[in-house]
DNA sequence: AACTTCTATATCAGTATGATATATATCTTG
DNA sequence: CAAGATATATATCATACTGATATAGAAGTT
């Protein structure tokens, strides 16, 4: 999905920073979606100049510039025609979830050339980070100050979506934990 | 995951062609990880520059020429030292499975944007794609002619990590049929 | 005979990442 | 209470990956 697009997107829910951004895609979210700030920053800037978000500067006390982004009505259509038009493409891509790039699944692939007892470290590090995730996930208490960031991970499409990736690791924690044994001792 | 040593891990199996190494990232194990020949064509060409494998060229008859990479004994001690020291970030990488980039994800949570029937539409969808994805990780007939293909899919690995996304996916599928009323209708 | 798919290599513009830099405020811990 | 860590906030850039495109013969399909 295009950044911009994503940054529309959050937009969209009401006026925030690029940092918050950033962290909407952090946190419970972060299963789904992430991005750096080097893809955020330009991509407002290039929204800016398109007139398809506004900016207002509010250069705090001595803090560093903090740059609120508000969503322009050409904005607002833009987004939506660019999720009509390309909600297609996304149907099909990637996986169960979706596009993976499953470093730890390379490693498990290869696993056989390393020593049995590394195996076994790797896959106890391994439920012991997807049980920490499990809990990121099911939080439901409040984050942060910013309702923006509230709103989406509260929101029905927010809680299908954690809801999902919560069935998905605890799935993959017991199948780690039945069949672990086939790739070591 | 490096490139390079996905490309050597690979032909740690037996020697084989860039085609072929494409080849092996999809099919069933697509969903653990993919490459395009944009990364792996210059990894090869590196790797034989590091004299880490090594290229017969096999002028076929009337054929583009085939080159074949053989990793040499450089190689694997590279490829084990490299995977021994890369495995404590792929545990914490990304997700249950891991990093993703769920365009599916994005789409859905902003799905509140988009008409009730299309969302209706694209969960269809979805839900086919799901099945199809499913039907290809669980085959496990003999695929193309070669057996490194075949090697890697079969092992207690490869086996290993289909049964996981497999089971992953089938949670998705279900997930989805039973919550999808919380975003349409 | 025409068309499509498969085998096979290669390049490149566009885009994203991860690291790094900068600066202040606030929270934590011995 | 001082030191250190973490959070807020923006920004840049080398490196790397993708998706598209090009080329070309073989093999299979209709």
């Amino acid at each position: 999905m295009q950044t911009d697009t994503i940054c529309l997107g959050i937009l969209r829910g009401g006026p925030t920073t690029g940092y918050v951004i950033k962290s909407v895609l952090e946190g419970p979210l972060n299963q789904i979606y992430n991005l750096s700030f080097g893809s955020i920053y330009p991509a407002l800037s290039k929204l800016t100049k398109e007139k398809l978000v506004t900016v207002k500067q509010h250069a705090q006390d001595k803090k560093p510039d903090k740059k609120v982004y508000t969503i322009t009505k050409k904005g607002i259509s833009y987004f939506e025609e660019a999720l009509l038009a390309e909600a297609g493409n996304y149907v099909r891509s990637g996986n169960y979830g979706d596009q993976i790039k499953s470093e730890y699944g390379m490693l498990l692939l290869f696993s056989k050339y390393l020593p049995g007892e590394h195996v076994k470290l790797i896959l106890d590090e391994r439920l012991l980070f997807a049980q920490q995730q499990l809990k990121l996930i099911t939080y439901d208490g409040p984050i942060a100050k910013d309702s923006n960031l509230n709103a989406l991970r509260s929101s029905a499409q927010g809680k299908f979506m954690r809801g999902l990736m919560a069935e998905v690791i605890k799935t993959a924690i017991n199948y780690i934990e039945k069949n672990r044994k086939k790739l070591h001792d």
